[in-house]
DNA sequence: TTTGAATAGTTGTTTAACTAACTATATGCC
DNA sequence: GGCATATAGTTAGTTAAACAACTATTCAAA
């Protein structure tokens, strides 16, 4: 009996991930209070595109962990409000490179300031050590399921 | 300085909640192979009435961390699914009492059993120190935040 | 006792997730 | 070359979340 020592009946928040549900919520709450017409679907697109620009859509399924309807609307939806722009592959005319208009570039600073600001709101008075010690639990969990 | 030691720029599962994803996506997995017509969300609600029937909406707000709108949604899709029943409190006309249907209590056996299951491939590996550790680290990211 | 605030729940709108079914293009094998 | 298969992306339908605006009921204070 590998994890049987653990209480159950308490884990319920894992399954539901509360804890990152709350620091979706936060951060959400900012971009609104500073008039950043942004979901944090849309941020975490963006969020990939910022490092590496000209992803194919598939490629930003497996970066954002979404599926490939998903990445259609959102891509859709960052479309309409002028931050990302569909460019067809020459080599390939099954892919859509996604770049980002410079208007999503400006973005780029503001947000992920807030991103971090919310980081350390979630995360004060946890020591660094166990902050690295929920997350290589976390990666585990995701590695044990995919 | 308090939390600046740990990584940053890596902590962008922690907003996006990849763990939590794939947990509550391999139960869904599992409830659809084994012919349980219920979402997770759904089985979220359950959850709760299972331990303690009869909860108001508000209650159920509470426990499963959704809003009143969600909640009313959910209840209306149970309903039609014939397992919960709304009953208007005699105390005070302006709540509703949530009871499982004998067809919902028939489920809890099965559908705990597959919540259990999956925590177990989700953990496997995982010390109890450590989830005990991991679980402490989200309860107080989300009391930092509420 | 009435009026104003708080509480419980509902409804409408937009965004997103998941599944399944679909089109178009590329690739590999005969 | 031609055909099967895989890959990239889209569309349709259902469920759910967030927010704002709404109704009904309760409660407390003047």
């Amino acid at each position: 009996m590998p994890n049987n020592q653990f209480k159950k009946g308490e884990l319920y928040s894992f399954i539901t991930g509360k804890a990152s549900t709350a620091i979706a919520r936060r951060l959400q709450k900012k971009f609104n209070q500073a008039n950043l017409n942004l979901t944090i679907e849309q941020w975490s697109v963006l969020y990939h595109l910022w490092k590496d620009d000209g992803r194919s859509q598939q490629e930003l399924c497996n970066a954002t962990f979404r599926d490939k309807p998903s990445i259609t609307r959102l891509v859709d939806n960052l479309e309409k409000l002028q931050l990302v722009k569909r460019v067809a592959s020459e080599s390939d005319r099954r892919i859509n490179r996604i770049h980002l208009t410079r208007q999503a570039m400006k973005l780029q600073e503001q947000a992920m300031a807030l991103a971090e600001e919310t980081l350390n709101d979630a995360l004060e008075g946890v020591s660094p050590e166990h902050i690295n010690l929920c997350k290589d639990v976390l990666q585990r969990v995701y590695d044990n399921l995919k």
